[in-house]
DNA sequence: CATGAATGAGGATTCATTCAT
DNA sequence: CATGAATGAATCCTCATTCAT
């Protein structure tokens, strides 16, 4: 029996074109933002723009797939640094540092991440398991009494937005000036003199009680 | 003796027009960002197009002017709040809150402040002047002894940003969250155990040493 | 009785801007073309964009009275070399070249002489008057043999666009690059061994006989 | 054995589309001058206005692309009728004469030569080429004696400019006017009795002495 | 009469998305 | 499946002309 010629089309373009894709997309936004056109991830990529949109159906996929992916990379990071290290206070530093200096890199995840209601549902909920797990190490820290004990594992997810955000205004002349900040943070959360704070502490992203 | 002035004074209905243009490019700006299309700006404002235009050469001034106009008056506030509060500590707590609260009210804001090497320099301006501005206030924190002696005006005008972006997300759902971070962040640089910042201080906006 | 005031507000002033405006226009044109915007002639003048539409109802007839009076100045001034002269010869060289000169000064009347069916009425008219005033020296000189027998005013006055034309690309380094192509011309019109025109000269510019 | 193309030749479809545009553009260009608007070049070939930016970047592109293509081709016929002729005479003619109706049928190639300082760089360097390529002609025909000593290829292009426009005026009435200034010039250039002429030589079109 | 404020049509250009090849 | 050609809505900006003051 003769096989049949090109019946099936090899998956194993699609596959590495995917790939191909996602890395051109990966590393245009996190140069350029969110904004940078499909034209030039399709170019960066060295496939056809119809192809990007053959995988992906408009360019918010592409963007919540290539965030989700990074999001998830912290979440391992996170679980890593907590597993790894004895000191949680330790632990809980390190993966701070990891934290904003993924955003102090990555332009598209500040423009996903820092925006009201997070648009996208997948980064949404990428979000929300990040807060989960840096909880966990949020509370062993707490619990070891080496952090105040009014934060959570959300706040800390929000503080590192915030904390690249300070310093983000003068990232061209000085691309390291979020380490000052992430000092400052750290040592604020290590207060021995917390006074109550006057918001409750936030409800995830998913979840919206009007 | 009335003098007579050289020029006439604007006709009332142009200084009308250019009223209800500048209420509503501040309220769109506020709403939408600095992204809002001029279109959108001169039919709420319900003028044509082209007097925006005439009011402003370019988008880029119209953007400029909001924003200076802003951050002068939040200069005025600092000035204000430093005058009248005997304790810096406090009027430092009550400049910071008007801060954030400006910014979290304000997208427009938050976009020409928040981005690399601020575009606008009629607001890298400004915003140098703020941080003097807020430095003066700072200092007399500093020589007070109510804040960590390592804490610029800068700092403190970049920590706002931060402040803002840390509850930005949420702002949607969880509109005063941001006073719970900049609690945490007063709460921080008051503490009593501070280690030496990893990096100096920043430079200022319009400085670029290379 | 009492004299009514302001019952008929002084001519003086209307008469003074408009002759204001006219020189601005003048000069405006001279410097840029017709393409040169009503806003910037009525600055030049001092007087509001208001005022130009009042004195001319259109951009147009702007145009066309700026252009007709010069027009009419080479009229002039072909009239008084023709009277001056005894030599139609030097008559017509030196009219060929005010009429050059003036073209390469003025780039608007380049721009509304040079274009097909002169679109202003007012300017064909003008043309056709100057053709005529030509058409007189020419015939003398014709008639003196110091040029062929098969030209008249009408070509006379369009040779003098073409070779303003001529020099025109390299205006800008060689501005009076229009100086050898007039003599180029001027001796080409007193050639001795004239071959017969393939086409005959041409019909008035306000004459279209379809 | 057909060797395998590098990269696939251009889609059917987008080549005819190309061809229409580049035609329509021709067109337009031709009968209304370079200020044609996208929009009516687009209508004209039947595509979106997309389409000419994807075929040219910018407008400038276009112009550029389609008056360089003309005057290569008048550069092409230059040197052909150089080759075929014998006579220098004949041979410079019959360019003079391709070259004047070349332009009396374009307005945009008006436009672009005519103009001080020719704007568009390709324009610049075809006219150059051009120029060159006239001078060996008028070289061959001022070493055969048969025009005057001191013209240059150079001269002779911008005459044909200047021929084109002595009859433009009266274009749209008498279409063939030109004919009878070419035949003019042509006498003109073989006179017996040359006077010195008043200015060198122009210098080519991409250098500026300053 | 004079002013200059307001208008809006029109122009070049960008880019996500669709679809013929 | 992959390509990149085509599309057209959207955006900023200009300027002749109208008209309220």
């Amino acid at each position: 029996m003769t096989p049949i010629p090109d019946a099936r089309p090899p998956r194993t373009d699609a596959k590495r074109n995917r790939e191909r894709l996602i890395k051109a997309a990966t590393e245009a936004f996190a140069e350029r933002g969110i904004d940078v056109s499909i034209a030039e991830i399709a170019q960066r990529a060295g496939v056809g723009k119809g192809t990007v949109f053959r995988h992906f159906a408009a360019k918010g996929g592409l963007v919540a797939a290539i965030m989700g992916q990074i999001i998830d990379s912290l979440i391992a990071t996170c679980r890593e640094l907590d597993e790894i290290n004895d000191d949680p206070s330790v632990a809980l530093r390190q993966f701070m540092t990891a934290g904003v200096e993924l955003l102090a890199r990555n332009r598209a995840l500040c423009d996903v991440i820092g925006r009201p209601s997070l648009q996208y549902p997948a980064v949404r909920v990428g979000v929300d398991r990040l807060c989960d797990t840096v909880d966990a190490l949020t509370t062993r820290a707490r619990d070891a009494g080496v952090i105040r004990q009014d934060v959570t594992g959300q706040d800390i997810v929000l503080l590192l937005s915030g904390i690249n955000q300070a310093a983000a205004p003068l990232a061209d002349s000085q691309p390291n000036l979020w380490l000052r900040y992430l000092a400052l943070i750290v040592d604020g959360l290590q207060t021995e003199t917390p006074h109550a704070l006057p918001h409750p502490s936030p409800r995830p992203f998913s979840v919206d009680w009007g």
